[in-house]
DNA sequence: TTTTGAAAGTGGTCTGACCACTAATCCTTC
DNA sequence: GAAGGATTAGTGGTCAGACCACTTTCAAAA
């Protein structure tokens, strides 16, 4: 029978001693030797777990000082799938979708809303007018007003793993198409705010900068 | 001076052999032994590379046949990434919203798409009239068919950690409505279909089997 | 022809040995 | 006593070699 392997025992161990002795982001971790020892294993099982760990992001190592618990904030998984994955069309066109699928929910969850955030919505309307406002703070503003945090959470990281189309900062031609986006919600219509805000993104994905710089 | 990791260094030569031996997703990579020589490095070292692209879901690894390129299906894009959203604000209405967002989406595509599914539409009928109709299978269904695999995975994990809604059997009582729903996507009704989807989802987990066993 | 089993090849693991590097310590020197 | 340099213990990085468990292959035996 093909046993589990070692080094998968290792890494939800590990996951597990972390948590219990609530080690925090930059805390040390035993060394390998010592691990390897406790966990009863040889030192090159214990490394091809925390090698794995390593080029997750989920920790760091350095040579001489030892392993650490990386900041979260360091986290490679996104950026290392999408070396290898990019390539793969339909997997880039089927991020790109569930992408759209969470802004328009969070469009359609606005709208059906009441309205009582109407404080967070002059802000937003206010920075469209002004100046160096960046197309990703737009929808960023949209899915955090949507209430949905998980939805917002996903959202995010699949928009660092399919290149972000929202990059850029908005064009003077591009405004008058969002303040009618942000028109709509405020009347609650969704259909119409859905259909600008699918015309205003399938152009910077697919013209890729072409129409506005 | 620190050197850069000798591994990390594998993990890019093995993106590009695969790239330019055009290996694909299926085909067997080259041994540890082989990898080792030909790169001049320790197995232990190519171990530790290809230990690290197995977690991501890049490669299989099986014991006495060798080392071979994934399907990208496999990848562990959302395995990770629920590793890292799911496990603080794993708030019940959040998933659940969260899994309608995605069901609702399918529908809207599969109203959208040109009806050439007819085949696979007959039989989810024929099995809503037969016996032993499982509720997760006709919502799943409706995910394949919309087309997105990731939406699909997303949907997946989201239903195993937000406690399945779709458990147990389809009642007499819920088949009319579930007809009608297919009969709306027929006839790319979306909001119609979408309508009488929530209706009976939301029977299914608010009245958590009161009404309908 | 079918069955068996030995051999070769593969991944999985352990051990022990170096190397390169860091940080703490001790010891000299002023 | 203070400053600076050498020593040393501990760490990760790498390698080589040895087994083990497993799969496939293929030739010999039935």
């Amino acid at each position: 029978m093909n046993q589990p392997k070692r080094y998968l025992n290792i890494v939800s161990e590990m996951r597990d001693m972390i948590r219990e002795q609530n080690i925090l982001p930059g805390d040390r971790i035993p060394s390998e030797r010592e691990l390897a020892e406790k966990l009863a294993v040889g030192r090159s099982t214990i490394r091809e777990a925390l090698r794995s760990l390593e080029l997750l992001g989920l920790i760091e190592t350095r040579r001489g000082e030892g392993t650490f618990l990386a900041d979260p904030r360091k986290h490679r998984l996104v950026e290392l799938l999408a070396t290898f994955i990019l390539q793969d069309n339909k997997t880039l066109e089927d991020v790109r979708e569930t992408m759209c699928i969470h802004e328009t929910a969070a469009i359609q969850a606005i709208c059906a809303s009441d309205a009582s955030k109407l404080p967070v919505w002059e802000s937003l309307r206010d920075r469209l007018g002004g100046h160096e406002f960046i197309r990703e703070d737009f929808v960023r503003e949209l899915m955090v007003l949507s209430g949905n945090r998980l939805s917002l959470k996903i959202w995010f990281l699949l928009k660092q793993y399919g290149g972000n189309p929202y990059d850029g900062e908005v064009m003077p031609e591009e405004r008058p198409l969002l303040k009618n986006i942000l028109q709509a919600i405020e009347q609650q219509d969704a259909e119409t705010a859905i259909r600008d805000f699918k015309a205003w993104s399938s152009v910077l994905i697919k013209g890729e900068n072409e129409q506005w710089q």
